[in-house]
DNA sequence: AATATAACTGATCACATAGTCAGTCTCAAG
DNA sequence: CTTGAGACTGACTATGTGATCAGTTATATT
């Protein structure tokens, strides 16, 4: 009755009740979410959540480590097949474990210390992706390539964090598995592959902008 | 003593709540804000909040309301300027009302369905501002232009949600006044303007996208 | 088997919350 | 002046919250 197990579950009673919060807290939010709500979730007791994790707050800890590391794992295991031009293609969640990345997207925007240097690792995969492609001649030589992976993270983050509203417009899950994705990335190619604009209009918009008070070099 | 005005404040009391809803929710989160510290905020008592709005539900919706009517007056005054490659320059919150922008950045994630609506009129514009670019020559034919301009929308919109990301890493306040974006504007033209591929990489990236179904393992 | 340690529960606490309500005050119309 | 309606308040309620705690059960060690 009392045992580590219940019923045919054989993970840990912690690690049930995290996986359980993530999901509880992917779906409402962690404001939105009591932790009741996510003791009957994880089918143990609330003072059991408390006793593994203390507070709350511990527990959302708990659950942006767990969601950080989860993603570094597959990042990591994604990029030893090459450099990734988008950066969310590099992460996946395993579709068996806890909703990790309908998790991200919910706690992107409302910043934890966890979150924000998964983040920054994020940017410094995609900056030296960036570095890569340029070197093997798949990219243009870039004058900003901090900046421009700093940019490019972010909006594919940001996508992740809308990703309601693109699934919307777009009829594309982006959290999805990658077929779903390929929509996706086939449009983010024709924006970011050959660039938008024509090339005179490319060089007078430049012009225009790069006149300024402080230009800022590598 | 209860009179409509309450210090030389000369907005009405509803008014103030709405505000001061806008502020606290911009920076708390609407889960994280009580009506308590709405009421203090807006210096009114807890019960005339209920009296105006109902529920705080009902509040929550004259929020998104407000801060939909207030982008979307500055985004059709804006316009007249011209077509617009950056949907995010279109947006301008007043600097002396509310953070709607903020705001907005909150609660973009959370899809209310007035947000949601914003963000189709928003695509709706980027849709037609970039056929108007293609037209005028400014821009290259595309091929998927309603996808391109919600890809684009999504992204700019995305990178508001994650404005403090973007502070951290780029050191720019997206939210901030024009002159401040100068940089982001910038680094978005040069991933953006002339694209990031080669062309040779950009057929053959072309290529493998366009096959229907393919396991693309790089 | 004995014992210590950790897992676990359920009752309970203090507190914050959204929402209700009775009644006061202001002001304008009759 | 009277009256009625809406603005407004402060006390109140019912409920849900995170957290505490005493006590019980299981597991591991010896």
């Amino acid at each position: 009755m009392h045992s580590v197990n219940a019923g045919d579950d054989d993970r840990t009673a912690r690690a049930r009740i995290r996986d359980a919060a993530i999901a509880c807290f992917a779906a409402r939010g962690v404001d939105g979410t009591s932790l009741k709500a996510i003791a009957e979730e994880a089918e143990v007791s609330q003072g059991l959540i408390l006793h593994h994790f203390g507070t709350k707050k511990g527990l959302r800890t708990a659950c942006d480590e767990y969601a950080v590391a989860t993603i570094q794992e597959s990042k990591t295991s994604v990029m030893g097949a090459g450099p990734q031009v988008d950066p969310l293609a590099a992460m996946r969640a395993d579709s068996d474990g806890p909703p990790v990345m309908e998790y991200l997207a919910r706690t992107l925007a409302d910043g934890s210390p966890e979150v924000a240097a998964l983040v920054d690792g994020i940017v410094e995969a995609a900056d030296a992706a960036l570095a890569e492609g340029v070197k093997s001649g798949m990219l243009k030589p870039i004058d900003q390539p901090r900046e421009v992976a700093i940019v490019l993270t972010l909006w594919s983050l940001g996508l992740l964090a809308l990703h309601r509203h693109a699934e919307r417009l777009l009829g594309v899950d982006i959290i999805g598995p990658p077929e779903e994705r390929a929509r996706y990335v086939r449009i983010a190619m024709e924006a970011l592959g050959r660039g938008l604009f024509t090339d005179e209009a490319y060089q007078h918009a430049r012009d225009a902008l790069a006149a300024p008070d402080e230009e800022r070099r590598s």
